[in-house]
DNA sequence: TTGTAGGCGTTATCAG
DNA sequence: CTGATAACGCCTACAA
């Protein structure tokens, strides 16, 4: 019944001109206090409500940004992308999500589309295996602002915000030493992605800063998985001179550790500490709670809302941002006897 | 550089007119081979990219639908817009979030702002405070689908996606029945939405099957978090008859029951056995894995999304469907002994 | 202060 | 088969 109602109708109905109706709604100055009252009053009465589709096109701005992310199930994706979402909704943006489920094609034919829907932004985190920058500078020639949020790439001009992962290696390695764990492991992801390698260098730059030699030994690359975590304390276990602590970059793997050291009958913490990484829900529902760096995953997703906002006010300069948030260790039963 | 090119950039350079070029973009039947492919040939060479915004304009249809959760990051949501969008994205649909934070308020605002934008449906669970209907009944009047998952509200004329709830409180009770319990209690949430309401004539359904009087002693409403439940297991064990069994509607509230009990030197599965309701994550994580309803909320997303598209495709005959999925009792160890 | 006349990028109708 | 032209709903010079 009330569908679709046009300035159009509300000026015909008032005997004005589309324009002016325009205008009164927009408050525009120069406009009768008198006018602007009526269309107002009229606008309300007749149920009117402005088409942003229109205005989208008319204005080249469609008030929508694109999220990317790998799942949005994850509950460190899901709560950046709650931050995201109530930074930018007071400031009139909707929030549309896209997920790659980690596969480089899928992040290029969504960058694609979410060019061709218009948005003014794209906030994303890349895939584990992307190698190619096309898509990233052909968002960059429309002048649309991108910014990566955690997993970043190396792109001049664009922004990112991260979590300063090199502190959170640094942190949660220093924690174990300070335990008086002598023979601390390191079980990383891919380094291929900078969030690991940083945490890999925080762990080495830790036990370099109390003269800890780095051994090859107690470093395994693997999957982020809690199978991944039971194979590679197994391996540390048959090494002659076994670790005596694991920092994991993953809570995942840290479980898997946790796991399977108790089915063989070694205490954690007594005999081994465990840290992880991400503070995943779950670390501190366990009955034995496991110590894990805070990613503070909701700021990051307000701060990256909020550079993409910055962007998008002063657009002439564009400006490199390189955001680093501070990760909380967070210190629980898995690594303190305390 | 290659900013904006549209079909008439591309119909100049081709000497032809605008509405020639859109034909041949749009493969219409009548066109002559040649120009369609020398059409297709220089638009890839001049980057083309159709612009989604002035379409929508043109045909009222917008491609982007909207989902409204009262916040993203519960892994019970963000799985169901994860089948969501992976039914959807491929049909050309771009995925709107939005949160509530269970304040209706917002939920009206969120919808009002959603039909401004145009999008072309809407799929949502609704707030726990939700008692107006005239947001709602706005969306209808645009004809626009508007599809519930989980929690709804009944409304002519209006689909709906939830899980058999009655079939979820029935199978858990039954199930701590055939371990052998005699006074199973039940902790539930607020009887106000349909889902809590329908998990306790479940329970009760179960109760009659076997000839178990309900005991109102044994029901406790209650929030759905923790505390709650180390609450409420606290005043079943003051009872003069304690249960031995809790089918808790929640994941967390069991979770805090289970806390409580080894804190107070209760034995489960031994002297109590447990049962939640979601199947979060977290249960099979712990040390003592919990028996839970799973919600299969990846499918539920996935079938509201067919629901939407079904309703897009033959939007004459509106019909009212109401979709319920059998969830899935997981049986683990806080419940069983076997 | 208000009206007129485009134009944003597409597609659809109607001619030719 | 292809070219004009109008229209989607809104905004904004430019005129009046």
């Amino acid at each position: 019944m009330n569908d679709k109602v046009t300035i159009y109708d509300i000026a015909k109905k008032l005997g004005i001109t589309g324009a002016t109706v325009s205008r009164a709604l927009n408050n525009n100055p120069k406009i009768s206090e008198a006018t602007r009252k009526l269309v107002a009053k009229t606008a309300k009465e007749m149920n009117y409500k402005q088409n942003k589709v229109a205005l989208a096109l008319k204005s080249g701005k469609s008030n929508n940004i694109g999220v990317v992310v790998p799942y949005i199930d994850r509950s460190f994706f899901s709560s950046i992308i709650r931050g995201i979402e109530e930074e930018l909704y007071p400031k009139g943006y909707h929030v549309i999500i896209c997920q790659t489920h980690e596969e480089e094609q899928n992040e290029i034919d969504t960058i694609n589309n979410l060019l061709n829907a218009q948005v003014d932004g794209i906030l994303m985190s890349v895939t584990k295996q992307t190698s190619q920058l096309s898509h990233f500078n052909r968002v960059l020639e429309k002048n649309i602002p991108l910014i990566f949020f955690d997993r970043r790439i190396n792109i001049k001009g664009v922004s990112s915000v991260t979590i300063d992962d090199y502190q959170g290696g640094y942190d949660a390695t220093k924690h174990l030493i300070d335990e008086g764990c002598k023979r601390i492991a390191h079980i990383s992801g891919d380094t291929a992605l900078e969030i690991y390698k940083e945490r890999v260098e925080g762990y080495k730059g830790a036990l370099k800063d109390v003269n800890f030699t780095f051994n090859p030994d107690y470093f395994i690359q693997t999957k982020s998985d809690i199978e991944a975590g039971q194979n590679a304390i197994l391996k540390l276990l048959a090494l002659e001179t076994p670790p005596d602590a694991i920092f994991s970059s993953s809570d995942y793997v840290a479980l898997g550790v946790i796991q399977k050291l108790k089915e063989l009958g070694k205490r954690v913490p007594e005999d081994f500490r465990v840290v992880g990484f991400s503070n995943e829900p779950f670390t501190k529902f366990m009955e034995l709670t496991i110590t894990s760096v805070d990613q503070c995953t909701v700021e990051m997703g307000k701060m990256a809302a909020r550079v993409f906002l910055e962007q998008m006010s002063n657009s002439k300069l564009k400006i490199e941002k390189r955001v680093q948030l501070s990760p909380e260790l967070i210190i629980r039963q898995s690594s303190t006897q305390r």
